[in-house]
DNA sequence: TTGACGCATGTCGATATCGGAATATAAAAT
DNA sequence: ATTTTATATTCCGATATCGACATGCGTCAA
């Protein structure tokens, strides 16, 4: 057995730079493969390839018109990601650490 | 060239389910690695491998005792993680998004 | 109809995984 | 000194990537 497919869930499809980078180059916007390579510096094989992926996880969307294909990110895809980071995010943030104290003296207090 | 090496940054350490399953089975106590054997049911080399992976990255430290070592998640690690997914968290809250387009108008309204 | 354009897909070689089994290292116990 | 315990490392076969290049397919233009 190798290592999981890019594919498999979101957490594989976001490890890698590059799609990482066509998402944030998409942007808010909705974009054309050609626009993709022209502000990535990407192959145009290279972008479709990784656009697949990231269709494939759900987290890109599109829509063809004429012979060109509008991509848009579709961000909901991304929560699991977000659930499961944020429950780490007190480890560094110093105010909700303080918060997590308090919680456990309150506990701590009652019977 | 191959796919990355899981090792090369956070994002790739963390794509791994038993990666995550780990850090999560520490939580945030001091865990022995004995201790992550019973509790994922993995073999131990593979909790071995998967704890080098993850302190390549700096998600764990480790404290030598004796013959055992104790190892403890290092929350700060996630924090690029959490970052780049931060910025797509308005996608899927309506409470933000609806804020984004307020201060669409607000900056529309100004010249 | 022929050709140019936009994008997706297939092939290839190189590589870095993954799990399993065996082995190595190091410390404690007998 | 030997053996047991706790953990790390190595070797193995299988596999799914990645980039580069070539090709296929649908669409618009001349």
């Amino acid at each position: 057995m190798a290592r999981a497919a890019t594919t498999a869930d979101v957490f594989n499809a976001i490890s890698e730079v590059a799609r990482r980078g066509l998402l944030d180059a998409i942007g808010r916007e909705e974009c054309t493969v050609g626009e993709l390579v022209a502000r990535s510096g990407l192959s145009q094989p290279q972008v479709s390839k990784h656009l697949g992926v990231l269709r494939a996880v759900g987290l890109v969307r599109v829509r063809s018109e004429g012979r060109r294909r509008w991509y848009r990110v579709h961000g909901p895809a991304l929560k699991p990601v977000y659930d499961w980071v944020r429950a780490y995010e007190r480890t560094w943030n110093a105010r909700l650490d303080r918060l997590d104290d308090l919680l456990g003296e309150l506990q701590a207090e009652s019977p």
